[in-house]
DNA sequence: ATTTTATGCGCAATCGTTTGTGCAAAAATT
DNA sequence: AATTTTTGCACAAACGATTGCGCATAAAAT
């Protein structure tokens, strides 16, 4: 159907071979005349040719296609990420493919093989959880892979990451410096990185600061709505419900406040909230919401950068580890229990901002 | 480097062809005797063989790829779509590449003829504008192709999008029947089918209640967020501003609350606000966001759907163009300029809906 | 016992590129 | 004029899979 170098070949006169090495444009390694080349480009022009990448790939082992595994698309935090990515991977003469693995083990192993046989170049992958052969086979194979958002520790493998713990401990240091102590948290995927590194910098910062782990404070199971909504509901039932809650997505945070508004219950005046996530909105919300950002541009573009670099370097001595920092933006949904009204005024001892 | 057929047939004493049938279930076809298959399916498991579908798209012409075409996937309403339609391809055996055009036309151009030298087997595409000799191109190759959200009369395609004009017309009646007379709209990128439908919408609305159109209450440029706050401005700052606005797109919307919040413009008291695509925060908004909803789920199963059926389908006697309704989420962010007070009473000809 | 039919599988071409090697003819050198 | 060098290009193999055709051998039919 579409035309061919075997079709120019014939019409120009000349062989295949040759019309190859001037579109690819090695006329001068391969010493085609430029009358030859002139005719062979105007020829190919004309026709509108267009190279077979299947074909192209199959001989020369490179696709100039990124795979890329996302927990869930429809998340805005990944959603923005994979923006990101999709806009580097085209600079840099790539394309993308991307699956969703649905935070599910499986769809991510099957996922997987149907990329490995599409001859991927390389891949950027936020792994569901804890299982690894898959990724481990993906490298021993020497596939060039950054695990993104999520790391898994067993892996020698490029990664880049923010520092979730750290997030966690400070967004819960603030609260208590407002005076809370029974806070909870609506957790995400249980045994992912990401759910892992800030529970436990929720459970030192209680720890360091006198604070028993109240486990029925700990509830949910995974990053979206549904879980926030029933979660939070849950709460607010509690003999001796929390006076804050530490949500871990934004997608838990839009359960929350669901809930809150079903409960009537008043941010931060019954209920104090911070969120993992910053979300654009957030601003504008009946509560401007206090939030833990995370550098989602870097994020995606270091992601990437380690990624071109692996596929061009296939050296590659020792994998990076990258981690990022993030950053508590202080708004309006935490109540200070000492003073009473807003905490806004509060500091931590992390890089802070208002906005 | 990765197992082969050949491999395996040299290993077994096979015959690649033999393999070949074997693996891809066709042994009673070609009456390939039971033990065979065992022993070659034995093997292939134990070796890891994974099918090369470079060397398979080539020969069979067949990718199992999926080429989708965003304008810009970091706005809300598009990611949502990518995630059903990434949903639906995978459960069709498809996977997904993905390209943001980011509303340029040449991107647009650019991105498609690389997805055509990828041997892709359909294409959805959201176009940029009202070029389309590409496109028109991809049809005459007898390309399976569904534009989505914006269609291209010129074209025969299949396509679906959603009434943009009764949304918008159906809003401004809303707005009119509350008793606003200068209404301004905040634009998304000119020359857009979802744009032109939309402005069309307002400005028959207006004049069939008799209302002078004001070209200076017509602004914007873009879909993004920047647009949003900068029109927003403008219009504030007008000698006989508007008391109503009627933002084209979520990321607008942003730019719009954004604006109205440094310029201390309560909503809807001073000023009120319909959007048009609804945002999953709209209800926890500092006021709840009156919107026009489009059914987005629906809108990427039917074009996978139309897609899947196409590329199957061949014939393809004559294309569809499924059209789908919108819908007015009332909720408090219009003032009643007749009665005062909210004007969440209203009632419009359109199948309403609170939440 | 011969012919026919069925069974089981391999050969080789093909999909569209790329690239190492080699061979004429032309140009340069002696 | 004979030899060497350069120029310009073609041949063919390779990448990994699929598939029409055909060829043995075994089983069935006569």
């Amino acid at each position: 159907m579409a035309i061919t170098l075997e079709e120019i070949a014939k019409i120009t006169g000349f062989s295949a071979s040759t019309v190859s090495r001037v579109l690819t444009k090695q006329s001068k390694k391969y010493r085609i005349s430029q009358v030859t080349e002139k005719v062979i480009i105007k020829k190919a022009k004309e026709l509108g040719y267009r190279p077979n990448d299947l074909a192209r790939g199959l001989r020369l082992k490179k696709t100039h296609l990124i795979g890329l595994m996302v927990p869930d698309i429809s998340n805005p935090f990944f959603s923005y990420l994979t923006h990101i990515i999709q806009k580097k991977v085209y600079m840099n003469g790539y394309s993308l493919i991307v699956a969703n693995t649905n935070e599910d083990i499986n769809t991510e192993i099957e996922q997987l093989e149907i990329f490995r046989r599409k001859g991927i170049d390389g891949y950027i992958i936020m792994p569901v959880g804890t299982k690894y052969e898959h990724l481990a086979d993906l490298i021993e194979h020497n596939k060039p892979l950054v695990l993104l958002d999520r790391n898994i520790d067993e892996l020698n493998v490029n990664c880049v990451v923010v520092d979730n713990y750290r997030g966690s401990y400070e967004a819960i240091q603030y609260l208590i410096n407002a005076g809370h102590k029974r806070i909870a948290i609506i957790q995400g995927l249980q045994n992912t990185y990401t759910n892992n590194e800030r529970v436990l910098g929720y459970k030192n910062a209680l720890a360091d600061n006198g604070i028993k782990i109240d486990e029925e404070l700990i509830v949910g199971n995974d990053f979206r709505r549904e879980n926030g909504f029933i979660s939070t509901k849950m709460l607010l039932k509690l003999s001796n419900p929390p006076t804050a809650i530490f949500t871990f997505s934004d997608l838990i945070t839009l359960g929350t406040l669901h809930a809150c508004m079903e409960e009537k219950i008043n941010i931060p005046d019954s209920l104090s909230v911070v969120v993992f996530d910053d979300i654009d909105f957030a601003p504008f919300l009946v509560t401007p919401l206090t939030a833990v950002r995370q550098p989602r541009e870097m994020m995606g573009e270091v992601a990437v950068k380690l990624l071109i670099d692996e596929i061009k370097n296939k050296s590659q001595e020792r994998k990076k580890k990258i981690i990022l920092e993030p950053k508590l933006i202080i708004r309006k949904s935490v109540r200070d229990m000492i003073l009473g009204g807003n905490a806004n005024h509060l500091n931590t001892t992390m890089e802070y901002h208002y906005d």
